[in-house]
RNA sequence: GGCGGCAUAGCCAAGUGGUAAGGCAGAGGUCUGCAAAACCUUUACUCCCCAGUUCAAAUCUGGGUGCCGCCUCCA
């Protein structure tokens, strides 16, 4: 498998550092709202690395951090007049709803900051031992100038960075560039006691703590949103390597942007959209769907009109899914004739395409293609009189390839009573061609969310 | 100022040297009591523009134009 690296920014044949071992660490949220569509994309987006590194074999070990200290946290906090802790559980429980709902698998960990502290200072005296960083006023920074590297990642050097800062540059620093590791408690704000005092962790050094103590000094995969290369991806780098004296990990990934009519997302703009917003009009898949509808690093743009778009498309899988579930109730028992092993090796060449696309950097635009050019066969060529283990068979193709992004996971439910005694009074009024009442009932079902479709191989029931 | 990305049909989106995947939307047809689904046919003489390399370029090189992002603890 390929993967781009952002550090060589080229693309890499994936080798990991223990064979059929995957150790991969992706920036969670920080926990102070709903996450947002532009959150989402990392989330789906690696998700669906994970699953599909899986899927080829590896064990992967996927680590993901709640920010559960922050200004956002707090502040949030201070408005709502209950304290950070209870700003961040409450956001904690709330990504875990969005996420499950979404087809966002649970990382082996997700560890908190809050629950890292010592860690975090342990991991700072170290780095002030070796001469990375410095102590001021109860603050700690890093020693920007100390660190050979610092970005490379990035591929800025420091005399450029400084010229186009933005930021105010503080005096008690050495560097302009230097960013603070832990921070001296301001009035009012949780913190911890410390050899400097009483304070609380910069942002960065977080993800290098937590990734060093669940995976290691070197990891596979580093994963996150393109905004994070710099700088919180470069100073991650410059923490853990100055810290270990090792590669911090070997491949840095990077998804692109989502932007809201061409423009970026942002709450002064007013095209600020929450998951959970989204949620009320489409279905979780549909988001997936369209996240997943464009290769991960290349910008997306949401619009209604795309969601329409996906969630039309997604109805495609699932109707040759139910079309196959169907035909599976009625085929015969008959064994698998010649010309039906012909027609399921034709049917693998899908799953070669996919494994294709999906090993030149996760192509899941070109692997959804191949699903859609595997439905197509499926759709022409499987037909009622074929034998149960035909059906069977390429009905568990279409899944395992579909399950592998995530889709269709959505189950069937249980007809009640009532529903059923109206479809079977259909079909009777359709044997008398009643057309009238038939109708009537048809309609009389939609209304409750029941569409009924007549195929060859009798009604079928789709529940909305 | 530094660093980076993108530009392919009405809308999305693959394709990175050999003559334009796939989805949505549109048109015609088959099937069907009707509807839906499905299937078949059709929809880019061309891939932002110009120049160059080559037998051959959407794909490589140079130049230009347009849009977007990072350099602000925003994914």
């Amino acid at each position: 498998m390929k993967l781009y690296n952002t550090l060589t920014r080229k693309k890499e044949e994936f080798i990991p550092m223990v064979p059929g071992e995957v150790k991969m660490y992706v920036c969670g949220p920080t926990v102070y709202n709903y996450f947002h569509i532009g959150n989402a994309r990392p989330f789906i987006v690696f998700d669906t690395l994970r699953r599909y590194l899986e899927y080829r074999g590896y064990r992967v070990t996927y680590v993901q951090n709640f920010t559960d200290v922050d200004d956002k946290i707090i502040s949030k906090a201070n408005q709502e007049g209950i304290t950070p802790q209870e700003v961040s559980e409450k956001y904690i429980e709330e990504y875990f709803k969005d996420a499950t709902a979404l087809g966002i698998s649970r990382a082996s960990v997700h560890p908190r900051v809050t629950e890292n502290i010592p860690e975090i200072i342990a991991f700072v005296e170290k780095l002030i031992e070796k001469g990375y960083a410095y102590a001021i006023e109860g603050d700690v920074y890093f020693d920007t100038s100390r660190f050979a590297d610092y970005g490379k990642l990035s591929k800025q050097n420091l005399e450029d960075l400084e010229a186009g800062a933005r930021i105010e540059v503080k005096e008690v620093k050495k560097n302009p560039m230097d960013f603070a590791l832990w921070k001296a408690q301001k009035a009012g704000e949780l913190a911890w006691e410390s050899p400097w005092g009483k304070g609380r962790p910069g942002w960065h050094i977080e993800c290098s703590v937590m990734s060093t103590k669940y995976l290691g000094e070197t990891i596979d995969i580093h994963a996150g949103g393109q905004d994070l290369i710099f700088p919180h991806h470069e100073n991650e780098i410059a923490q853990s390597e100055a810290c270990s004296g090792h590669t911090f990990a070997q491949y840095w990934l990077h998804n692109g942007y989502i932007n809201i009519d061409n423009e970026k997302m942002s709450k002064s703009k007013g095209n600020f959209f929450t998951v959970r917003d989204i949620l009320k009009e489409y279905d979780a898949e549909t988001v997936r769907f369209f996240l997943l509808s464009a290769q991960y690093r290349n910008p997306i743009n949401f619009s209604k009109e795309l969601m329409e778009q996906s969630k039309t498309a997604l109805e495609r899988l699932y109707t040759a899914k139910k079309n196959l579930e169907h035909l599976y109730q009625n085929a015969s028992e008959k064994p698998m004739e010649d010309n039906e092993k012909e027609l399921l090796k034709d049917l693998g060449r899908y799953r070669e395409k996919f494994i294709t696309a999906m090993d030149d950097d996760m192509n899941t635009a070109d692997g959804i293609a191949a699903i859609f050019e595997l439905v197509k066969e499926i759709n022409g060529r499987i037909k009622g009189g074929h034998s149960k283990e035909l059906v069977q068979k390429s009905l568990e193709l279409l899944r395992e390839l579909t399950g592998v992004l995530g889709f269709l996971g959505k189950q069937e439910e249980n007809l009640d009573r009532e529903i059923e005694e109206l479809v079977q009074m259909r079909q009777q009024a359709r044997k008398e061609k009643n057309f009238a009442l038939s109708d009537q009932i048809r309609d009389q079902l939609k209304e409750r969310g029941v569409v009924l479709e007549d195929t060859p191989q009798g009604v079928r029931v789709i529940k909305r």
